[in-house]
DNA sequence: GAGCACTGC
């Protein structure tokens, strides 16, 4: 927040460089301050959070849970922990932890309560996020990201290194913290000095206050929940709806954005739509606008805005407006969580939404575009009043808006569980089917999560946790079969070869696919340079050792388009897990380019995911009755299609998609999982 | 022929 405070307007900003220590993820350190021009302790004063201050001492000290209820604005997540620290809740070295979902979050606000408490951040006031620990023994106010709290709970199941966990952003729902939510309950039965504090903005707190409340009788004096309701700092915003329904949504955006133009009203534009694609359509049909239009007195500016872009890209987006033009923001819903751009005054929301739904029946998420919750369009319209009172157009009618959920289904409801039951056996719970959920996942996917742990010989036949296998494939950072993977890459000697395999599959998109001209046709070229008989996968170790041999990285990854940021966080996760493989006792060994193993072993992880070519012409997994298909990226479409493949990924959009694949025979998946696979069915 | 958004000591 503070890094822009003393700039020269008529300075050149490199904002690429001072944003990349945060690698590459979708950043905004640019939160709406009104009062950044005031001391600290006066902008503290104005938070309406302050004047709550003793009944959250009061609730904090009566009750074990407290549920902060409260919109954008009102100051909870900076000043709530200080309050607590502030009145010595911090005792017999105790500490307090506070989680949020993103690391940047995690970052900027423990940097803004060091400054508020006039020290520099990782003293009394630190953050914890992969890769970067800002704290140190004595640090008595912790922001840490989710999984991190998780992951302590392994080496540390009650935190009895905290005095009190300040969960924040619950109403987002995340995966993370539902599982939080399920443990920490557990804990507080355990630790009646330990308390809990819950910062949401809207949600159905009765729902929370009932799940948190371990009173065993009737008796309200015995309650061991309460909630306390703080206002937002937030303009009015009016509502338009359409009379009639819309066939098609993103020429709806435009017409609005162009009617908003035309009338002169004043004032930025954020159009809500839900992907890549139909941004990129919006912001060619503003271009063309503007080519037919040139004598406008004010020019539309149209920014795309979603997680694909580059740094840099993503920066445009926060720029202040230029005088004599309107900026027109087309963003995904990275514009509803993670991103706050100030000077919005007019919202299009589009009422659609893109989400991940995980299908137990292939074993595949599913992408799928669904109409939004009344949660989520009160949120997109809170964009329009942050900085004055502002406008939302919904492109859809009032009835449909009062048909809509209330709130979309929690991600713990649609995800893959693998890797989520595997870190609760860690964490000794037991009997997973039993675990008191906030919102129980369908018990299908429960049992292909508990399906998949013990095909992948994590768990034995009690469901307990093998013993280091299991156990170290659950402290590592990645997928279980990944983890099997790397920890079969030390019995089998190419450790060095698989740690850089993983490595490039964490990754999003490690290429880069130019959209217009021949620059298509050159960006495939230089990416064949890679390309091997055995597929995407060995493709992908070829690029990494390429990133790390070559002199000039960025100019390398500009000349094969490549995604640079994307390999740099490459070669982080690869040293980290380097870092986790001394500590787990897996040995770091090279097969010295022998091929063959590095295959074996890919295999010994991937097995379950087994497809082979149908007499039709399209791919058959083994077990499920659909035509897979190779995804448009993967390198290796336009050569013959092997007999047998290995996929790590199957995506459903219009097709099922297979992503990133290996060549394998039969008689390789025989061998590395004879207990899996019998001659006959292959 | 085409992918919402995050995250892991």
């Amino acid at each position: 927040m503070t890094l822009y405070r003393f700039v020269n307007p008529d300075e050149k900003l490199e904002y690429g460089e001072e944003k990349s220590k945060f690698e590459g993820t979708i950043s905004s350190s640019f939160v709406y301050n009104p009062y950044m021009f005031l001391d600290l302790q006066t902008q503290r004063n104005k938070l309406p959070i302050t004047k709550y201050r003793n009944e959250v001492l009061y609730l904090c000290e009566k009750f074990q849970t407290l549920i902060l209820v409260g919109s954008t604005g009102s100051g909870k997540s900076t000043q709530v922990s200080q309050m607590l620290l502030d009145c010595g809740l911090c005792k017999f070295n105790k500490s307090i932890v506070i989680t949020e979902p993103r690391k940047l979050s995690a970052i900027t606000l423990a940097t803004r309560v060091a400054e508020e408490q006039n020290t520099n951040v990782g003293h009394t006031v630190g953050y914890s996020v992969r890769f970067d620990n800002c704290c140190q023994p004595d640090t008595k106010i912790k922001y840490i990201t989710e999984g991190i709290l998780l992951n302590e709970m392994m080496y540390n199941p009650l935190l009895v290194n905290y005095s009190v966990i300040i969960l924040d952003e619950i109403h987002e729902r995340s995966l993370m913290t539902d599982i939080l939510m399920g443990l920490i309950k557990k804990i507080l039965k355990k630790r009646p000095t330990l308390r809990l504090i819950i910062l949401s903005a809207t949600m159905d707190f009765t729902q929370l206050k009932s799940y948190f409340n371990l009173n065993p009788g009737n008796n309200p004096d015995d309650d061991t929940a309460a909630v306390l309701g703080v206002e937002g700092k937030c303009y009015p915003v009016s509502i338009y709806y359409l009379n009639e329904p819309t066939p098609n949504y993103v020429d709806e955006s435009i017409n609005t954005v162009l009617k908003i133009h035309q009338s002169r009203k004043p004032g930025d534009i954020l159009v809500f739509l839900t992907g890549k694609e139909e941004i990129m359509l919006a912001v060619n049909s503003i271009d063309d606008y503007n080519i037919k239009h040139t004598d406008d007195k004010i020019k539309l500016l149209p920014v795309p805005m979603h997680g694909m872009l580059t740094n840099d890209d993503q920066l445009k987006a926060f720029r202040p407006t230029p005088r004599g033009y309107r900026k027109v923001v087309f963003a995904t819903n990275v514009a509803e969580t993670s991103v706050t751009i100030s000077g919005i005054v007019h919202v299009i929301d589009c009422g659609f939404v893109k989400l991940k739904w995980f299908n137990y029946k292939f074993g595949a998420d599913s992408l799928i575009t669904v109409p939004i919750s009344k949660a989520s369009a009160i949120q997109r319209a809170g964009r329009a009043g942050r900085d004055q009172p502002g406008k939302v157009y919904r492109l859809y009618t009032e009835e449909a808006y009062n048909n809509l959920t209330n709130a979309t289904p929690p991600e713990i409801m649609r995800s893959n569980l693998t890797d989520v039951v595997l870190q609760l056996k860690a964490i000794y719970i037991d009997n997973i089917l039993r675990f008191p959920f906030l919102s129980p996942p369908p018990a299908k996917n429960l049992l292909y999560a508990m399906e998949m742990v013990k095909a992948l010989d994590a768990i034995d036949k009690y469901g307990n946790l093998t013993k280091d296998f299991g156990t170290i494939m659950a402290e590592l950072p990645l997928p279980a079969r990944h983890s099997r993977m790397l920890i079969k890459s030390g019995e089998m000697g190419c450790s060095s070869e698989i740690v850089c395999v993983l490595a490039m599959l964490q990754l999003q998109e490690p290429f880069i696919f130019p959209k217009f001209g021949n620059t298509i046709y050159k960006a495939k070229k230089m990416h064949r340079n890679f390309e091997v008989s055995e597929g995407d996968i060995l493709t992908l170790l070829n690029i990494f050792n390429g990133f790390q041999k070559s002199h000039n990285r960025k100019q390398w990854c500009n000349r094969f388009f490549l995604n640079y940021n994307e390999l740099c966080r490459a070669q982080k996760i690869r040293t980290h897990l380097l870092d986790l493989m001394k500590k787990t006792k897996i040995e770091i060994k090279s097969c010295k380019g022998d091929t063959r193993i590095v295959v074996k072993c890919i295999a010994s992880g991937l097995f379950k995911n087994a497809a082979y070519l149908h007499y039709t012409g399209v791919y058959r997994s083994v077990g499920i009755e659909e035509d897979l298909y190779f995804h448009p990226k993967s390198l290796l479409h336009y050569v013959n299609q092997p007999q047998w493949v290995l996929y790590d990924e199957l995506l459903e959009t219009t097709k099922l998609y297979i992503k990133n694949m290996m060549v394998v025979t039969p008689s390789l998946l025989l061998e590395v999982a004879p207990h899996y696979y019998s001659s006959p069915t292959l």
